[in-house]
DNA sequence: AAGAAATGCAACCGCTTATAT
DNA sequence: TATATAAGCGGTTGCATTTCT
């Protein structure tokens, strides 16, 4: 038996919003609130609406500081490098898009920025080899402008040595992990991830999945040959510490996070399969690889096959050769 | 100019997760 | 601890608009 219906579909009204309301919705909200209670809203604003459409209206459309428009170059920057890390986690990569929606990031993703990475693939495959075209320099190329600094809150780098690192606002997302991270799987999460290991080659050989937990780096060389010593790295464990920090075990290491930033040695990035990004400070030093987000063009296009594998919603619909003669 | 195809996006659906009891 | 319910989320759909033939 499934679960009750959470409104009555004959007696609400469906379909597009009309301005009228829109202001009943808006007037409501921002007179009363949600009540946390979005089941009961939609009644006492007088609309006959699903709550959970009374939502949806709100947060993607309605509710103040929402961003419409053009994407610029540097949410596409963040977006495509979210992606990359945590897959089509659009609530998480909105989190750092201040003014987007989940909803406005995946339709943008799905419709034009797909597109746009691979529409300059096609352009450049014939002269460069694939894992040379890193997903920075496709997005720098795709753009007439070219910005050397970012003042996205994610800095990105191409060259060695250098790493994704979450600083700025993104420390908001530290203490967004802290709570993630204590055990909530995702299954599709980690799908994602088990997918993206068993697909991506070359340069993205340095992470794994660990009891649910994507690390990038070259972790397993640091363990016994014979593997024993994988099975220590296998339990997450964490302590609160106050103040805003916390210390994870993974394994035989530790790692010291702090919602108000990174203290000392090497930053480092890590997604769980619950799709939380950390920074933290790498205490050992020696266990990670470098440039972990420094992904080929080729591996976002695996990422993004991957994902739509079993779906005739591949990147290019197959009516569509053109792209497909340059890919296949 | 008209019809077809493609595109963009708002909204819906149903599953998962969180919370209250 | 188990269950019920609401909220959150990602995938998908449907329709209006734009572009192509």
């Amino acid at each position: 038996m499934g679960r009750a219906p959470c409104c009555d579909k004959a007696n609400v009204k469906r379909g597009p919003w009309s301005p009228e309301e829109d202001a009943k919705l808006k007037d409501y909200i921002e007179n009363q609130g949600t009540g946390g209670n979005w089941i009961a809203l939609p009644q006492k604003a007088g609309l006959k609406r699903c709550g959970k459409s009374c939502r949806l209206r709100w947060l993607n459309y309605l509710r103040p500081n929402i961003k419409h428009g053009e994407f610029s170059e540097d949410e596409d920057k963040i977006i495509c490098s979210l992606f990359a890390s945590i897959g089509s986690r659009w609530s998480i990569i909105a989190a750092q898009l201040p003014g987007r929606t989940d909803n406005d990031i995946k339709n943008y993703w799905n419709t034009k920025l797909k597109k746009k990475l691979m529409g300059f693939s096609f352009i450049h495959s014939a002269q460069r080899k694939p894992h040379q075209a890193t997903l920075l320099s496709v997005l720098q190329n795709s753009s007439s402008s070219s910005s050397s600094s970012l003042s996205s809150p994610l800095s990105f780098s191409n060259s060695s040595n250098s790493y994704y690192t979450p600083h700025g606002s993104f420390t908001d997302s530290v203490s967004y992990s802290s709570s993630l991270l204590s055990g909530n799987s995702s299954a599709s999460a980690n799908s994602i991830f088990q997918t993206h290991q068993e697909s991506f080659m070359g340069p993205m050989q340095n992470y794994q999945v660990k009891d649910g937990v994507l690390m990038f780096g070259s972790e397993a060389s640091c363990s016994s040959s014979d593997g024993s010593s994988n099975n220590q790295i296998n339990r997450v464990k964490e302590a609160e510490h106050g103040n805003g920090t916390f210390v994870q075990q993974i394994g035989v290491h530790d790692y010291l996070y702090s919602t108000s930033g990174v203290e000392e040695g090497t930053q480092k990035l890590m997604v769980s399969s619950a799709g939380s990004i950390s920074g933290w400070t790498e205490r050992q030093s020696g266990l990670w690889a470098e440039n972990p987000l420094d992904y080929g063009l080729e591996e976002i296009k695996q990422l993004i096959s991957t994902n739509n594998c079993n779906a005739n919603s591949f990147l290019f619909d197959e009516n569509k050769t053109e792209e497909r003669v340059v890919y296949y």
